[in-house]
DNA sequence: TTGTATGCGTTATCAG
DNA sequence: CTGATAACGCATACAA
């Protein structure tokens, strides 16, 4: 199999008799080229079967038109979905997307971010790992001048281009649906409060509860309930309590909600009447469930493309003076018969 | 915002009063190089906070380890868990993956593939999208020397790597499942005939039909039932012909099986006992439908890590004559409630 | 409009 | 072991 060398400007300039700036001025469609010349070295370097070399004209023009993002996990319905937003408006501006999933590893996460300032990208996406850890790999990015956005996963005292969900407000509004139905006893299954979005969540939950003068009640919020398999946990102690609640409130997944239903159908209870349940993320399972789920959608692939949107209009305002922006996203609640009372 | 020119192996040379030769050679590991100023160079290295241009790097060496990924579709099941065990393994090695989606369209696939010659990647990967169209760009691939890989959906007749599921089998197997568990009339949902794991599991069906002596019946053979709403249609269909089928094998997804089991439900129709269903693909949801779905699992996360395997193993083996080889993952029938009569 | 010369940041080859 | 120099393939400033 012999290493066939791949057809340069120079091989066309050489067969064409002249200088290998003109073809390049050509097959760049430059102004300043004759359109005869220019047709020849187009129907050559076709004939060819010329590909430019983007290694090369991006080291030359100092500047790889590639962006960088780093998941926690490429297979899970929120994030590839933000992936195939975010494909969809780079393909159209003929940017590259380079993929890395850090595994919710934070030295993994490092890594990726290091690979990506090595590829010169020019923008890195990331939804930060849940692994805690410093953000010193964050901050040199910033210092390489390459655009960094953080998106659902954020880091706060980073300033930076920032997409979020409005989580909090999506738990208020999903927690006075509840209330609306009827439901007095709401429990909450919480994740790991050191991420921000369950704390929003958290917030929308004790303040939703708090507006309609309902009590606080330290037994009906679990932690880390974040699985399924954690999520049927957390109900059966729920259930088993000496007031138990009428309704829950997995704000960490529909996954945990999804946990909840099991437990709830194993024991006989039935949902929405003896026990309400509100999931988030609108997984495509949840409308298939019997009852069907109410969750919270995120639209995540509009998400995907309002990052790189942000990118992109910052990128051609080339206003210097930008400041950092927060986009917040209003997730919308997905009211279902898992919560509808009548 | 000044633009902070990024440090080279220039500045530490100079700031170090040696030859740039010899940081690279101390960066890169080299044997000939002493052990101190190796040592000097790596600690000024990080205090000026280097990081390697790699496509400068690249250029030179005349190779981008980088792997070129082209699916369908990013936000479906098989093809992000496809690309979750693709990366896996890239990252141990050291490999960057970019990643495309055609969107099942073939103009779009050919420029994607493009831009990855354009990339110099060292190898491709690529499911080919429903839309049918010539192949040109896939042989220039391999006119380039670059590996190229397919798998799921491949041509047959380019003479590559290929990593595929055993369909027919897999087909074969939840047919005599069906039968065993009694059922007679079996119909099934077809994909485009087009594309060949389609054609495949209708060999399989067929094979399943005839070795059990059963006829094959025109009318229980539905075409393009592809997704949820396709599917629905078609039992809608079948269900009131005068001899109805007693089982339904949508074998081009599990999405078509659901629409199936809607359909039945609506109608008051008993799954498993009055209609059997088997789906293909053991998408998430298929376990918590109720009944259950009976389906059949790709192990697309494995799957991904065998193709990324494939390349690495021929990379290492440096062996030029190394025929393609194509590898068959054996799926596996998960029997479920929707196909289990007692 | 076209050609010449130079540099992007590395690595590889050659002397020393 | 180290330093100078060329080359990877392309794009641009400048000269013609």
């Amino acid at each position: 199999m012999k290493r066939q060398k791949r057809t340069t400007i120079y091989d066309i300039a050489q067969k064409l008799n002249i200088a290998a700036s003109s073809v390049s001025r050509a097959l760049s469609d430059s102004s300043k080229v004759n359109a005869a010349t220019k047709a020849l070295v187009l129907k050559t370097a076709a004939e060819m079967n010329y590909q430019q070399n983007a290694m090369a004209s991006n080291l030359r023009k100092g500047n790889n038109p590639t962006i960088g993002v780093v998941v926690p996990r490429i297979n899970q319905n929120f994030f590839s979905n933000i992936i195939a937003g975010l494909e969809e408006v780079t393909y159209e501006k003929g940017y590259n997307l380079i993929i890395c999933q850090s595994n919710e590893l934070h030295a993994r996460e490092v890594d990726c971010v290091h690979a990506l300032i090595n590829q010169h990208v020019s923008c890195i996406i990331i939804s930060i790992a849940a692994e805690a850890g410093s953000h010193q790999h964050l901050q040199q990015v910033l210092d390489r001048n390459i655009r960094l956005i953080q998106f659902d996963r954020v880091v706060d005292e980073l300033d930076t281009f920032k997409v979020i969900n409005d989580n909090e407000k999506a738990s208020y509004d999903a927690v006075m649906h509840l209330i609306n139905q009827g439901y007095s006893r709401i429990a909450l299954l919480e994740g790991p409060q050191e991420i921000d979005i369950f704390r929003q969540r958290k917030e929308g939950y004790l303040k939703a509860l708090q507006k309609s003068g309902f009590p606080v009640i330290e037994e009906l919020m679990c932690e880390n309930a974040w699985t399924k398999e954690l999520g049927a946990q957390a109900t059966t102690q729920l259930l088993s309590l000496p007031e138990p609640p009428d309704a829950i409130f997995a704000s960490t997944s529909d996954f945990s909600a999804l946990g909840v239903l099991e437990v709830a159908s194993a024991k006989g209870i039935a949902v929405p009447d003896a026990l309400g349940i509100c999931g988030y993320s609108n997984e495509p399972f949840t409308e298939i469930t019997s009852p069907s789920i109410t969750t919270i959608d995120q639209f995540s692939i509009s998400m995907g493309k309002a990052i790189a949107d942000l990118y992109f209009q910052e990128l051609e305002s080339s206003d210097l003076n930008a400041e950092p922006r927060v986009v917040s996203i209003k997730p919308e609640l997905i009211i279902r018969k898992s919560t509808t009372r009548n």
